[in-house]
DNA sequence: GTATTGAATCAACGAGGGTTGAATCGAGGG
DNA sequence: CCCTCGATTCAACCCTCGTTGATTCAATAC
């Protein structure tokens, strides 16, 4: 989980995506010095780790944030840390 | 930050770890198998981070999470990660 | 002072993950 | 069909990071 997150090229996909679809290129608009390939490669990465998911809309693919994607991160921080999110 | 939580090492320790001081031998004892060298490579990771402290008392070291360790985690999830905290 | 204990540091090794370029797949368009 | 476009996969390289054993440090006991 974390390891998927520690990465600033995934932290910035992340940052331009929310629950509604978008397709790779407009990812890709958002971070320009990412190669295809490579963009794809940190896409999946978010996908195994459950934060993504995608889905073909013709040549297209749209991905968008899993709908408990905010979940798993809390689930996975030990107790001591999430003292500010029970309150 | 994510990078100093993305370890299974690192995570069982922050589970043995509260605002209460703790010894890094009573530390040891949460993680047994871990080496103390290791340990100690660790603990200064986590104290990089921002998430733990030290202290020396006579020839022990406490270690305690910071005060604001979660706030932190928090501060470095992307936007849209962050929803549930914000409700 | 010397020895001992708790903890940190150092140098070196090895594996895993990020990056790259080329090749591949899937869906349309002419 | 063949070609193009969007996206993914593959093989290979490189570098960071976790691990290990030995050494060093800091504080107390003798």
């Amino acid at each position: 989980m974390f390891a998927a997150l520690s990465d600033p090229i995934r932290l910035r996909i992340l940052d331009g995506l929310t629950g509604e679809h978008r397709c790779v290129c407009e990812i890709q608009e958002h971070v320009t010095d990412v190669a295809p390939n490579l963009l794809s490669y940190h896409l999946r990465v978010l996908r195994n780790a459950g934060l993504v998911e995608s889905s073909r809309r013709g040549r297209w693919v749209d991905y968008r944030l899993t709908a408990d994607a905010d979940r798993l991160v809390t689930a996975a921080l030990p107790a001591g840390l999430t003292e500010v999110m029970s309150r």
